[in-house]
DNA sequence: ACGTTTAGATGATATATATCATCTAAATTA
DNA sequence: TAATTTAGATGATATATATCATCTAAACGT
């Protein structure tokens, strides 16, 4: 059943939103292609009029998540008070929310370390997706120098996917989670303002 | 044939072991039973004589690996200066050591995220290494009350476990890769401050 | 309108993987 | 020393998974 190339493009964007939520959500190596595809609607034996390969996939995903969360983050610092925008960006980064739902979430908190081993283009569209995003904060961070403000932007990121995922790991006790997060964003913006 | 009560304790150590550095260096999914009896120097028959299921021996697994890095986190305060402990503490976790050997490493900074999705007795021996972890470097954090002790000690941690994370990321660019470290080394030591 | 192209479905293959039943020889134990 | 227990080996099973050849019907070019 032939489709017109715009349903091909739209059916592809399907494909590999439902494999970034997949993959954020289960992990790299536990989402398999038919499950994808099912997931998607579609069979697993069109796969590969799409993608070469999973791995291609993969980074078809990861760059889109990383694209996604640029424009979100960007939509928020946009909405809030002129000087605020860091502020904003941290409220967001460390809240209840993201931090119980990973599939919508930050790539670089959910499936860091996978990349990590995965090498490869895969790897290559997260380092790309994280110069990005460290690019976005940078902007905000207040400093005397570009080079000051791109430093504490790096220790900015640091501290929110940290305490993103230590918040993750203490999420059973919920004091200590909350409060995980909380030490979180006054220590990012202790960090920010130098 | 039958080995001793000892050889067998012995050999169960020896699993666990080369268990918990393939699974940090490789990952959790990517890790087999088969793949591991085998760098152990054994077959894959055998495995269930010692442990129940792949689950168990990763729960075992995590917990030796927190309780090594305990242990040598604690040998390098006892080495270090009175008052310079977590100063020692904060380099030694953010060396490119620890950065280009995600194997020999912190289970929390190599497969943070794939603990959280699998659940049960792994996550449970993950939280608890976490914990105690967390108790260690609250003794070296010097605060007005226990609580502010606490707090610092997860900003810090927060910060350890993002800068490297961002520093392996960012590895391909040394420069950066290091810049990344060095932010991060000095983020933990002011947060611990106040 | 007609022939060519191709998106997606069907089905097959090859490989890896967790788990376990059974076997055997050596270590306990009586 | 003889009987019993069991660590580890062998081999099998069941399941999942990536990948691809082939088929079909619909969209496109002529």
């Amino acid at each position: 059943m032939r489709r017109s190339s715009e349903e091909k493009a739209e059916t592809r964007r399907q494909i590999v939103k439902t494999a970034g939520r997949m993959i954020r959500g289960k992990g790299l190596a536990e989402t398999g292609v038919a499950e994808v595809m099912a997931e998607a609607g579609l069979t697993h034996g069109g796969f590969y009029r799409h993608f070469a390969s999973k791995e291609d996939l993969a980074a078809a995903a990861v760059e889109a998540g990383f694209a996604h969360m640029r424009a979100r983050l960007a939509a928020i610092t946009a909405k809030a008070p002129p000087g605020k925008g860091l502020e904003a960006l941290i409220d967001t980064y460390l809240s209840e929310a993201h931090r119980d739902q990973p599939q919508h979430g930050c790539v670089m908190a959910s499936i860091g370390m996978e990349v990590q081993r995965a090498g490869g283009v895969i790897q290559a569209a997260y380092e790309d997706g994280i110069a990005k995003l460290l690019a976005l904060f940078t902007e905000h961070v207040q400093a005397a120098s570009r080079r000051q403000q791109e430093d504490r932007a790096q220790a900015v990121l640091s501290v929110l996917v940290g305490g993103l995922l230590l918040a993750r790991a203490l999420k059973h006790d919920a004091a200590e989670s909350q409060r995980a997060l909380q030490n979180a964003k006054l220590a990012a913006l202790r960090l920010a303002e130098g």
